[in-house]
DNA sequence: AATATATTTAGAAAATATTCTAAACAGGTG
DNA sequence: CACCTGTTTAGAATATTTTCTAAATATATT
């Protein structure tokens, strides 16, 4: 995992609101494309850049490709910003 | 707050850098840049995009400026990514 | 007041990111 | 097999980001 690639990921509207859509579950490109006014081409661009940053993973299912939230890096990504806190290992456990 | 501009600001390794340099405490501009090899110019271009993230601030002393970490912002971040990651209230006390 | 030190601002060059259109690929269905 | 649907890849245009040099500003010191 590279926090540059997790952030940059992060950094993006759009790709925010795929995750945020994806906590309700896992959708298909096209069923996360509809939700945005873009073509199918710039919302796959930015699924690759989610797949990379391992921030969602994805699985093919008859000609459908579905994307599913990957949480353990988010809480990677949690965990470096409480160090960044200067949180100590038993504040950590409050 | 707006997290693109939050997430933005850490999207990049020399501003990461900078804020965990912070954690030990406040430091001037002159002596955040000396751990760089880049000029003034440019660790100031990054200091700018951390202060408009709120990620910093700063306070003049002399004629030195003094960076110090702002952690509220880092609490909302961290925050956004717990909700993300379909988080309910109890389990966040625990 | 002149000079020195610390930092920022302006403007330009180079690198990266975002978006589109068009074409390609992959898996079903008639 | 030919075709349709869902998705990705390639390539180009545009926008944004990062870095530099040079100049400007602000505060202190002589």
């Amino acid at each position: 995992m590279s926090f540059a690639e997790t952030f940059k990921a992060l950094s993006d509207p759009v790709r925010r609101e795929i995750l945020t859509m994806l906590k309700e579950g896992r959708m298909s490109a096209g069923e996360i494309g509809s939700h945005f006014n873009m073509t199918g081409a710039t919302i796959s661009y930015h699924l690759s850049i989610l797949k990379k940053a391992e921030l969602v993973f994805e699985s093919k299912q008859k000609n459908f490709i579905y994307y599913e939230l990957n949480t353990s890096v988010i809480e990677e990504v949690m965990l470096w910003l409480s160090e960044l806190k200067g949180v100590t290992d038993n504040e950590e456990d409050q």
